[in-house]
DNA sequence: CTCAAAATGAGTTGCGTACCTCAAAAAACC
DNA sequence: GGTTTTTTGAGGTACGCAACTCATTTTGAG
């Protein structure tokens, strides 16, 4: 009934007895330290493949000595999705302090590239590894590359770099979160023509910009009977996202759907109210949080496009942790989703 | 700019030296071994409180000497979904066998409660943890309590026994998955009245019943202008269902969308196809395969209501050894969330 | 063949905990 | 008071690996 049979743990010293040679031998191989001829460290490689040997990483972390620190580099300000990834952080504090693995706070304009690029700078050699919510620029990215240069792991959180030498990047596709917006306001408005009215912080962020490219890419190829107005720009600010959208019901009232692309829902959602047309609009926004959940359930927004918070705080860290440790990283695991949420599928 | 200092790493030596007691009285209290006054007890947890004291895992685990054992329980046959969470924890291999865990396969007819009992009770005392595919049945859930009280940690997997003294669920909600998928049908479908087809597998399943329960649920008390079919039982099979579908179909030209509970998605999808009305007609389903990805991207399919098979194999793993560990578990990590998934937001 | 350089062996120490034994001290009992 | 029982201390060993030193062997260059 039980497949697998138990292996018997193979050590170290194990693999240097198969290979004929000493566990100095093995130990410099396996951290490609110098000294070693190559048709040895073959052999050694090869008889580590053939007994699918793996280190066992409680000694091998035991035996390092000195904890790793980890640093993520964040905005500064009342970011709340930002701020949802450093309190799950928190709530890890337990898991990271058994493992004993320090994370700290770097918080810092991420939206000025010099002040950003300065403050990677900084972190040089203080850290095994630096998880940042970066913006594309080269400046940021010369630095990204002086770390990776330096030895530091680096993952790109939230917003990536794609042209830097980074190790892993933790965070959704924001083009297909917008095609998936396109396609929820094509699908929910049914056949009835209409104008949809789209409002963003701004279009000179990558990850707005993206959104906005996948948006109209599915308007145009599959709901074409759609009329898409002009974009507006809310600079993320509650206050300015409801006047915009305020005027512009007023002016259109054939408007039967809205995407918000970035932050001000709230303001998005105020102005959707007073102007009694929630219920017919098909709203649809970004993100979970505790005013998007209560407009979920109210009816007011239809779909919340939400990357998890917590899956992303955890996935950088872990990320991070296998790259220092040279291991591989499970793929799936650490991809993040794309969640499509409704009243009833909350978490 | 950096918060948090660095921790200076405390071991069990120091806290015995605060409390004023030998490494022995320590060990003794930590692992709750009898031979401790109360009293003394209690000063050396105040003493871990304080502190907010971590044994340092990798070294508890280099301690223990002998390797972890966990068992999963899993229905024998050909269940896709089941497969999918069989492979995924094949990729975890070479993570399980870093961590000397040893998780083992043990196939069972999962839907006959005395083989599964009777399975669960060879289990005893040769596991540390085991992950169950559980059926909910009074025989069962008193094959799981006798687990529990020889100490064995266990879970249930996919399919809950909530009167059990199991330690943990790792699946979905699937009165909420039904809702969910209600709501996606009613939205889809917009304000047109039509009929609703509904095919499931079996009533008798526990999760088909909770997640006919709550399409219902939804269904009556929001898109009343909608007229459900009455249920059909396609047993989970590709050709019962096709010919269901088909007869179904050719008697009601007004079936505006359908949806199926449970397998047998590439009969239903055929009987659609080939009837010509695969455009017109909402049709959600479940699971994400390489086959239901394909309707997807075909079109022949809207929507698929999914549960994370990766993310339930390695959530269950990672479950097993934090209860093992008597460490804490991290339940918005573990929390299994209802996917719903779209031509665009494809993983 | 000689000598320097490179490669390898052999060994040690320490990481922080689990688990064990045995002796000593303290407490509880009569 | 003495005796038994309970509690505590002291210490050791082992886990598998990283990281290091130093001696020895092998290799290659001249």
């Amino acid at each position: 009934m039980a497949e697998e049979t138990v292996s018997a743990a193979l050590t170290l010293k194990d693999i240097a007895r198969e290979a004929g040679v000493s566990l100095a031998t093995v130990d410099r191989v396996l951290h490609n330290r110098p000294g070693v001829r190559s048709d040895t460290v073959r052999r050694v490689k090869e008889t580590i493949a053939r007994n699918a040997f793996q280190p066992h990483v409680a000694a091998a972390e035991l035996a390092r000595g000195r904890a790793r620190r980890f640093a993520f580099v964040m905005p500064t300000g009342a970011n709340p999705f930002m701020q949802q990834i450093e309190a799950y952080l928190g709530e890890m504090s337990a898991w990271l302090a058994a493992r004993r693995l320090n994370v700290e706070m770097v918080n810092t304009d991420v939206f000025d590239p010099s002040v950003l690029a300065a403050s990677l700078e900084t972190l040089a050699g203080n850290y095994d590894g630096v998880a940042v919510v970066a913006l594309d620029h080269p400046g940021v990215r010369a630095a990204i590359n002086d770390l990776v240069e330096a030895g530091t792991k680096v993952v790109t959180l939230v917003s990536d770099v794609p042209s830097s030498r980074r190790h892993h990047y933790v965070g959704i596709d924001n083009i297909a979160a917008g095609r998936t917006a396109g396609a929820l306001v094509g699908r929910l408005v049914g056949e009835k023509p209409g104008k949809v009215a789209i409002i963003a912080g701004s279009q000179g962020l990558r990850d707005h910009a993206e959104r906005i490219f996948g948006f109209n890419q599915v308007m145009a190829s599959e709901f074409s009977h759609l009329d898409i107005l002009p974009l507006l720009e809310g600079r993320d600010e509650d206050d300015r996202s409801e006047q915009l959208i305020s005027r512009l019901l007023g002016k259109h009232p054939d408007i039967i759907s809205l995407y918000n692309v970035g932050a001000g829902t709230q303001g998005v959602a105020k102005a959707l109210t007073e102007a009694g047309r929630e219920k017919q609009i098909v709203f649809i926004a970004h993100d979970l949080t505790a005013m998007t959940r209560k407009l979920l359930l109210q009816g007011t927004l239809d779909v919340a496009i939400s990357q998890n918070p917590g899956h992303e705080a955890r996935a950088a860290v872990r990320v991070l942790l296998s790259l220092a440790r040279n291991e591989p990283i499970l793929s799936e695991q650490e991809n993040i989703r794309i969640d499509i949420l409704m009243r009833d599928n909350l978490p």
